[in-house]
DNA sequence: TAAATACTGAAGTATTCACTTGACAATTTA
DNA sequence: TAAATTGTCAAGTGAATACTTCAGTATTTA
């Protein structure tokens, strides 16, 4: 038996109003190359080719990548022309920042506690 | 050619003063298991058994899923006797909410100065 | 119109990953 | 001491993943 598991999203992926499936955030941000798009994202919005071009990698893998993030909520494209425009999309990150703080209030809490030692 | 990552830590995993590879923080919560683990933690220390026995999986994965968080900085484990306590490590956490943060300072700014129609 | 540009789609491959089984070691309990 | 508990080690397996190539489709430029 596996213990993996998945969630059925409606339809297409997350438009404007999506809720974000926070499997998808961590999966998508555990890839080195995938933070890399990510972080030339938050300086400005690139196309696809401008993203492939410092990767050493095909445009399509990079177009796959994308695939990904966008699922993910992190990263919002539009196509104008042949060209795609890709930038940073907040509902990913928001959901990410939400996870956490979520993890923390529980045990942070549980830390004020009782004098648990040293830790940081 | 490939574009993965490693990166090469000195020794063993990261002990009390070792430093966070974000790489690890990501890939280790980019599993639901795993996640459900450090939620368990997050509300108090457990014993591996005690991991175990509401997730359908071996005691022998479970402690392949700790050894992942513990290289992350999100668990510390401690053995005393037979039994291995497992308990929420702050560094991992910390490390990711620094990543987060880096990123919206850069991309909220750009937002603020509103106006990014084009780009290239 | 011809040629270059920017991307898309399908299919294949090598590696990584989560998980298992089975044997074993160490500690506690009866 | 015998038996149960708790965890560890080594090796293997099927599925997922990141990447590739090759063959397109639009769109823009010359």
């Amino acid at each position: 038996m596996s213990a993996r598991s998945g969630k059925a999203e409606s339809g297409s992926g997350p438009g404007p109003r999506a809720e974000i499936d926070i499997d998808r955030v961590f999966h998508a941000l555990g890839d080195p190359t995938r933070r890399a798009i990510v972080d030339m994202l938050s300086v400005r919005p690139h196309s696809v080719s401008k993203l492939a071009a410092p990767l050493n990698i095909t445009l399509t893998a990079v177009a796959q990548h994308l695939q990904i993030l966008e699922d993910a909520g992190l990263v919002r494209t539009e196509k104008v022309g042949r060209v795609r425009t890709c930038r940073i999309e907040n509902a990913g990150f928001a959901a990410l920042e939400r996870w956490i703080g979520e993890r923390k209030s529980l045990w942070e809490k549980r830390f004020d506690q009782l004098g648990e030692l040293l830790e940081e």
